[in-house]
RNA sequence: GGAGGGGUACCAAAGCGGUCAAAUGGGGCGGGCUGUAAACCCGUUGACUUCGGUCUUCGAAAGUUCGAAUCUUUCCCCCUCCA
C-alpha cells in the first residue's frame, strides 16, 4: 500500500473494522474524500476518550481530505446506547447548546482551517433532525429496518442479554445515526465514517441506509478500543476525566496525564498520540532504552497537539523542577491569599480546606497525620500549625505539596 | 393482574433492637520501595472538634422503644417467577 490516509491508518494501528477496505483506499487514492466522524455533546468538553477520533481527522487534512464534525445536538438529546449499561440522564436542549459551542472551540485549535480544501466542516444534526416530522420518517426511512437485524446489534442485545432495559427512544438511536450519514453524503458528498468500535452498528446502518435509498456507495471504518495495560478504562485520573478543554483540565496536568502512562502502554501511546511519523517513530523506540525518556516524549508530543509548543515546554520544565530539581516552578497551580490575612497568619487545616487543596478539614488532618503535607518540601506534622508571612521563600512564595504530585504555590496579594 | 425478593457509605456486599460512623472486598487517598511505572507492603477512607467528644447518615416519611440500619405503618423505586 502506497503512502496514503489508509496506509498510515493502519501502521498507527488505528484500524478495526471496515466494510470494504480495499475499495475504500481505491476511491480515496483516487481523489479527495469528505469522511465525518459524531462527537457526543454530553459535557461541555471532550475528553481523551475521543483524541483518538481526532488524531484521524488530522490524518484526513495531512493527506488532503476534508474532514466533517458533527456535532450531535440532536442525537444528544436521545443518547446512544452503544456501549453502556443503562440509560444516561437526558440532556436539556440549552445545555446541549452550550456543550456545542464549547466543545467547538476545542476543535477550531485542533483542526486547521487555512486549506480551504481541507478545513474542517461543523455540522450539528439537530438541524435536521429537530425538523423531522414523525409519520414522514417512519415511511422514509424507519421502512428501511427490520426489527429483527436491529435486535442483534450488540448495542441492543447486549442491553436485552443483561437485562437492563432500553427504552425506545434510545432504540431509535441508530436509526437516527444512519439517517445523519445519509444526510451528509447528500449535503457534503461524504462517503465515509467513522468511530470507535462500539459504533460498528450505527455506522454499518448508515452504509446500509445510503445504499438503499441512493443506491450510493459508502463506507464505515471503526477504531480499535484503546486497552490498558491496567484492564482500566482510558482517562481517568484522580482529578476525573481527562478533559481536553485547558479550562477544566490544565496543560500541566494533561501533560502529566502522558507522562504517567504505563509502561506497557508507552508505545502504542506514541503511535496513536502523536504524529511523529512511523519510521522514525519506530527508530526511537529501538534506541532508546529509558522508558521515561519515551514518556516525557509522549508527554511533550501530545500537550503540544492540544496546547502548543510553549504550552508542552513549560509543562516539562514545571515537572523537571518538581521532580527533579531544587528549584519551584512558577507554573504550579498559585493560590492568592491576602496581605492582612497573612500577617495575621492562617491556621494549615483551614489553608489547605479553603482552597479546595483537600475536601475537608478532616482530609487535611488526615493527610497530615498521613505524612502527605508539606511546606516548602518540609513535613508538616502538626496540624496547628500556622503559616504566616515567615513562610515566604525566596520572597515572594509558600510552595505548598500534598502527595508527592500536587504541588500548590501561595502568593500574596 | 397474582406470588415472592430487595433498596446499606464511591461500587459490590454483610449487619437484622444497644458494644454500628456500620464487617469484608474493590476503588480512592497518603506513606514505604522504585523510575513521577507495574507489582508488593503499611496506614487511611462522613463532617466538625478545645481530641474529651459533638453532629448528620443505612430508599422517603411517620410511629413503637430508654435506645432503630435493624420492629410497625404508609409511600416511592428496582428485581424474579407466574398470568
Amino acid at each position: 500500500m502506497k503512502n496514503s490516509f489508509l496506509s498510515e491508518m493502519t501502521s498507527r494501528g488505528f484500524l478495526n473494522q471496515c466494510t470494504d477496505l480495499d475499495r475504500l483506499n481505491e476511491v480515496s487514492n483516487k481523489k479527495p474524500i469528505a469522511a465525518y466522524i459524531g462527537f457526543d455533546c454530553t459535557a461541555p468538553s471532550l475528553h481523551v476518550g475521543s483524541l483518538m477520533q481526532i488524531m484521524i481527522l488530522r490524518l484526513l487534512q495531512k493527506y488532503g481530505h476534508q474532514p466533517i464534525v458533527l456535532l450531535g445536538g440532536g442525537t444528544t438529546l436521545i443518547g446512544d446506547p452503544s456501549g453502556k449499561d443503562s440509560t444516561r440522564k437526558i440532556l436539556k436542549q440549552t445545555d446541549i447548546k452550550k456543550n456545542i459551542s464549547s466543545i467547538k472551540k476545542t476543535f477550531e485549535k485542533l483542526l486547521a482551517s487555512k486549506n480551504k480544501k481541507t478545513k474542517p466542516i461543523f455540522v450539528d444534526n439537530y438541524s435536521w433532525l429537530g425538523k423531522l416530522k414523525y409519520i414522514d420518517f417512519l415511511r422514509d426511512v424507519g421502512r428501511h429496518f427490520t426489527i429483527n437485524k436491529m435486535l442483534t446489534f450488540d448495542s441492543v442485545k447486549l442491553r436485552l442479554d443483561r437485562e437492563q432495559s432500553l427504552s425506545y427512544m434510545e432504540f431509535n438511536y441508530m436509526i437516527l445515526q444512519a439517517y445523519d450519514f445519509y444526510q451528509l453524503f447528500k449535503k457534503y458528498n461524504c462517503i465515509l465514517q467513522m468511530g470507535g468500535s462500539d459504533q460498528w452498528g450505527n455506522i454499518v446502518s448508515g452504509v446500509e441506509l445510503t445504499r438503499r435509498i441512493l443506491q450510493k456507495e459508502s463506507f464505515g471504518l471503526t477504531t480499535p478500543l484503546i486497552t490498558l495495560s491496567s484492564g482500566t478504562k482510558m482517562g481517568k485520573t484522580e482529578k476525573g476525566a481527562v478533559w481536553l478543554d485547558k479550562k477544566m483540565f490544565s496543560p500541566y496536568d494533561y501533560w502529566q496525564f502522558w507522562r504517567n502512562t504505563a509502561d506497557d502502554d508507552v508505545k502504542k501511546f506514541l503511535k496513536y498520540f502523536t504524529e511523529i511519523e512511523v519510521n522514525i517513530l519506530s527508530n526511537k523506540i529501538e534506541n532508546e532504552s529509558d522508558i521515561n525518556k519515551l514518556k516525557v516524549l509522549l508527554a511533550n508530543e501530545a500537550t503540544k497537539i492540544l496546547h502548543g509548543e510553549k504550552a508542552a515546554r513549560e509543562s516539562e520544565n514545571t515537572a523537571k523542577e518538581t521532580f527533579h530539581g531544587t528549584g519551584i516552578s512558577k507554573n504550579l497551580p498559585e493560590i492568592n491569599i491576602s496581605q492582612s490575612e497573612l500577617e495575621k497568619g492562617i491556621n494549615i487545616l483551614d489553608l489547605l480546606s479553603s482552597n479546595n487543596i483537600v475536601l475537608s478539614k478532616s482530609e487535611a488532618r488526615r493527610a497530615i497525620k498521613g505524612k502527605g503535607i508539606k511546606i516548602n518540601d518540609e513535613l508538616v506534622t502538626d496540624e496547628k500549625k500556622i503559616v504566616s508571612k515567615s513562610y515566604f521563600k525566596q520572597g515572594d512564595f509558600i510552595k505548598i505539596s500534598y502527595g508527592k504530585k500536587k504541588h500548590f504555590i501561595i502568593k500574596s496579594t
